[in-house]
RNA sequence: GCCCCCGUAGCUCAACUGGAUAGAGCAACAGACUUCUAAUCUGUAGGUUGCAGGUUCGAGUCCUGCCGGGGGUGCCA
């Protein structure tokens, strides 16, 4: 649709100018855009503006020579007018809008689909959380992120694979062995000094209640790191199987469930790291080993092994990327907290110094969630006092809630999560408002059934007879799901698709209110029936890439 | 100190990356149920886009400097 305007305005520039009513300048790349206001048109452009400037002539004249010189194309165009201080716009013809009702017909879940992507490789990693905790609900928003990102792009036309990094190596493993040990020994009566940074929470002292019931004090008769690294071995899965459980229950499927302790096994670190070493990117000062991030943009170099001996996490996620490198994506996401903004520039200086193009990698930092309860912060769980969990947010307000509420705000935005408004089903409430929409249509087509309505495709004549403003603005919003997509897509911001979810709602319950679907009149209702299938496909598009059900009726 | 993000209606946010009269939802006020789901709809009101400059045909958007909020600035992850 686009290309067939832009196509057209190019033609008539080329014309314009070989006519001589235009200046021979060079002419810029033509925007089209949907303007805000209904007044000017279904699409416009602001070329002559632009090549106002250049030509120096009154923008509106050469709008009116562009237009002058323009086929009158009366199959999509009804209507072009010079408008403002030089816009041109385009009026479609309202049959030309009408059909995307037969496109939707015909396409099903694959319209709105676009080719943009060109197929390319796209790998977002996210969450990624330590497996030595339940899942918070900041975990929650990138989750909910992640996914949907995941499913726009797709849509998008980009291959995509989601991937869960686990970091099960290191010191948060060890703080989470010693922290277990501590709560342990306790029970057995042994003196065993809490670690000064380990994790207080509840559910150390659960996991290690679980433990006594289970063993006893058979453990406490070995010795210290023995007992912590058994402790790991036991325990880091049984964390990581409960994660995947949180996150499966938020409906997120990762393709790929990539283990740190691998990069380390398979020698990957090592091979990593003497790689940059030959290549004169790393080298050893104070007993350390230290990467030249400094060069490439980072304010100073990074251990990549401490003194000690021990690799730290820089090191293994240098690895890391390498590996996602040489596994072919063109493009890698990650989505990180804010507050690993600083780590930034380090991986993409680490990208660097391994030789790949630091703009394969994309880091989309998201900012923090605070959640409200009768308009006051909520920090702790009632329950149990501590950080409120993921689990227990969807145990309160239901996947379908959490989901769309992390989606309605942009990743670089703090999140105010309303719980109260979360519950409450009522239009204020915007996921209801969009799943009632739904369950509307679905009660109208279960009416239609009822009563015997012929819903068969109508015929284009047929068609024509949705001519009131509420059935066009229907069919317009619909023809905008592939720009949506597109949009979600190349700016990685999923939130978008609630708005847009929300407007195409307001749409049909207004339509809803205007325009009986069943009536005795057959060809209206054939197609009023058709129109209504159109925008419940949409509906379930959408939806489906928030993550988000559709019901049947509420 | 330096770096990044944010600041738009009473509240939560948009504004298609520089376009036309800055838009939605909620809250407020006034209306609409012989109806395919009123869990809905219609209307009214609400603004010096944090402040001050600058760039140009045109700025919420770009530049500079302030102010306020958040985050970062480890041989932590």
């Amino acid at each position: 649709m686009r290309d067939v305007i832009i196509d057209l305005i190019e033609k008539a520039i080329g014309e314009a100018k070989s006519r001589g009513i235009l200046p021979n300048v060079p002419v810029a790349n033509i925007e089209l855009e949907r303007p805000k206001r209904k007044e000017h048109g279904d699409w416009a452009t602001n070329i002559a503006l632009l090549v106002a400037s250049r030509a120096s002539r009154p923008a509106r004249e050469i709008a009116e020579a562009i237009v002058e010189c323009m086929e009158k194309e009366s199959q999509i165009l009804t209507q072009i007018d010079v408008a403002g201080p030089g816009f041109i716009n385009f009026r479609l013809s309202p049959r030309f809008i009408r059909r995307v009702l037969f496109e939707i017909h015909q396409k099903g879940s694959d319209f709105g689909k676009s080719s943009i992507g060109g197929g390319r490789r796209v790998q977002v990693e996210f969450v990624s959380a330590n497996p030595v905790g339940p899942l918070h609900v900041g975990h929650g928003r990138w989750a909910a992120l992640g996914d949907a990102l995941a499913n726009v792009m797709g849509y998008a036309g980009y291959k995509v694979e989601r991937e869960f990094y686990i970091n099960d190596y290191g010191s948060q493993m060890e703080k989470f062995g010693r922290s277990i040990c501590s709560r342990y020994l306790e029970l057995v009566g042994k003196e065993y000094r809490f670690p000064e940074d380990g994790y207080a929470g509840e559910y150390i002292k659960d996991i290690a209640k679980r433990i006594y019931e289970e063993h006893g004090d058979a453990l406490a008769h070995l010795d210290e790191r023995q007992l912590v690294d058994r402790l790991i071995e036991m325990e880091y899965p049984r964390m990581l199987e409960s994660i995947k459980g949180t996150l499966k229950r938020m409906g997120v499927e990762f393709d790929v469930w990539f283990s740190e302790r691998e990069l380390y096994r398979r020698g990957d670190v090592d091979e990593t790291l003497s790689m940059l070493e030959e290549k004169g990117e790393a080298y050893w000062h104070e007993g350390a080993l230290w990467l030249k991030t400094s060069s490439y943009g980072d304010e100073k170099d990074r251990v990549l092994i401490r003194s000690n001996g021990e690799p730290t996490y820089f090191a293994s996620d240098v690895a890391y990327h390498r590996d996602k490198m040489e596994r072919g994506f063109d493009l890698v996401i990650n989505i990180w907290g804010a507050d690993h903004h600083g780590y930034v520039p380090r991986m993409k200086a680490g990208m660097k110094a391994l030789g790949y193009d630091p703009s394969a990698l994309e880091v989309i930092l998201g900012q923090l969630v605070k959640l409200y309860r009768g308009g006051e912060p909520v920090t702790m769980s009632k329950r149990t006092g501590e950080i409120i969990t993921l689990d227990e947010l969807l145990d309160e307000v239901g996947v379908d809630a959490s989901r769309y509420f992390f989606l309605q705000r942009s990743s670089d935005s703090h999140l105010d999560f309303d719980i109260d408004l979360a519950k409450k089903e009522s239009p204020e409430n915007p996921v209801f408002y969009v799943q009632y929409a739904h369950a509307r249509i679905c009660s109208i087509l279960r009416y239609a059934k009822e009563v015997g309505a012929d819903d068969s495709v109508p015929t284009e004549e047929e068609l024509d007879l949705l001519s009131t403003e509420p059935e066009m603005d229907l069919c317009k919003k619909l023809g905008e799901l592939e720009d949506v997509v597109e949009f979600c897509a190349e700016k990685r911001a999923p939130h978008r698709l609630t708005g847009y979810a929300e407007e195409l709602a307001a749409l049909f319950h207004a339509f809803y209110r205007d325009c009986r679907v069943i009536s005795d009149d057959a060809a209206l209702t054939r197609a009023r029936i058709f129109a209504v299938k159109g925008v419940k496909q949409v509906l379930m598009t959408v939806l489906g890439m928030l993550g988000v059900s559709a019901p049947e009726e509420m």
